[in-house]
DNA sequence: ATAATTATAGTCAGTACTGACTAATTAGAA
DNA sequence: TTCTAATTAGTCAGTACTGACTATAATTAT
């Protein structure tokens, strides 16, 4: 996805140098992306090297050289393609968590119900810092991405409560075992 | 995650060689972890420098050299390490699709109603299929797991839902909009 | 009996990513 | 004003991962 990120960004805000698309990438993209500033260097290079960027390097004085980024006609046809391609969506989670599920007998179970219970404590608080995130953005967004921008939210609410939903209640079957074990050994 | 799947596969299971361990992941751990063999190999030689595991090649007449890993003493101690590491559990998810929706107004509108309608479509045999194999799986696996067995299925199952549901939402968000969008330009 | 296919057991070169570093510029404090 | 801290702009070496490949063994089909 980055590439379609890098053109999508130099298509929208104009030509850029690699570190304000980093910067564009946090404001814009924060909530669906973390891309490390040495990524965007390295798929700048390599966009520049096939032809979908164009690269200006001016040096000014003494100061060390700048490269400011634009997007070629190849690069929008590019960026339409990878748009495109992006619509076949793959839905496939992976939670580490499952694993350290699957090696639990291994775990106190008091170590288990400890971080599930934090695990149960920081869902709620970002959940709660995230619905006001939300609402604040989208009070300051022009109405034509107000639609998507709700999307794009609802898609995270929705799966934190998920995740909040599956917490609590593994929460309390992992309670209810543990008094059937205590139980059972009297 | 990966030594940490290793050095418990190894402990449960009993010395392997690479090509065993690539079989013992895609078995059990299929449901939360995708891991290629070269991936693996490349594993096992860091964690035998650093004596986590031990190694024994065997060379039986002209067959090519197989190696059998089995973990020391200090991997066991760094399984319990890295175990207790991985209670702190830290959910962020990130999907594609929202930067799809981030650049949706570089794409027809239908294109997009079309792949949130697959997409949905996908799900629901996807939930098919992952409930069949949960409830075949819970049926022939030691009662001793079948309480995390289940934690982990429905850990997958109600993220799916969460999807499924976001997917739909979106999907009627998105042709009210449409239509909306008709009739002012009537 | 033997050819074709699948399973076993790896290697290697190349891609993707990022932590840690450098170095100039600007803003703010003393 | 001059020292300090933060911001801007970028490089580089090292880590993690995997597609594509090799090669033997076992199984199945003909």
């Amino acid at each position: 996805m980055i590439p379609l990120y890098i053109l999508g960004l130099l298509l929208r805000f104009g030509p850029q140098h690699g570190y304000q698309i980093k910067k564009l990438i946090e404001e814009q993209l924060e909530d669906f992306t973390q891309i490390k500033l040495p990524t965007v260097y390295y798929h700048l290079e390599k966009m520049e090297a096939a032809g979908l960027i164009l690269a200006n390097r001016d040096k000014q004085g003494a100061r060390p050289e700048k490269t400011v980024y634009q997007v070629s006609n190849t690069g929008e046809d590019k960026f339409k393609e990878l748009l495109h391609q992006s619509l076949q969506i793959n839905y496939r989670p992976i939670f580490d968590i499952d694993g350290t599920f699957y090696f639990s007998d291994s775990l106190d179970h008091s170590d288990l119900l400890d971080s599930l219970n934090q695990h149960i404590v920081n869902l709620e608080k970002t959940l709660d810092v995230l619905i006001i995130h939300c609402n604040e953005t989208l009070a300051h967004i022009p109405e034509d991405y107000k639609t998507t921008a709700n999307i794009i939210f609802k898609h995270h609410i929705l799966h934190y409560q998920a995740e909040l939903s599956w917490a609590e209640e593994s929460l309390n079957t992992l309670k209810e075992v543990n008094t059937h074990d205590k139980n059972e050994s009297n």
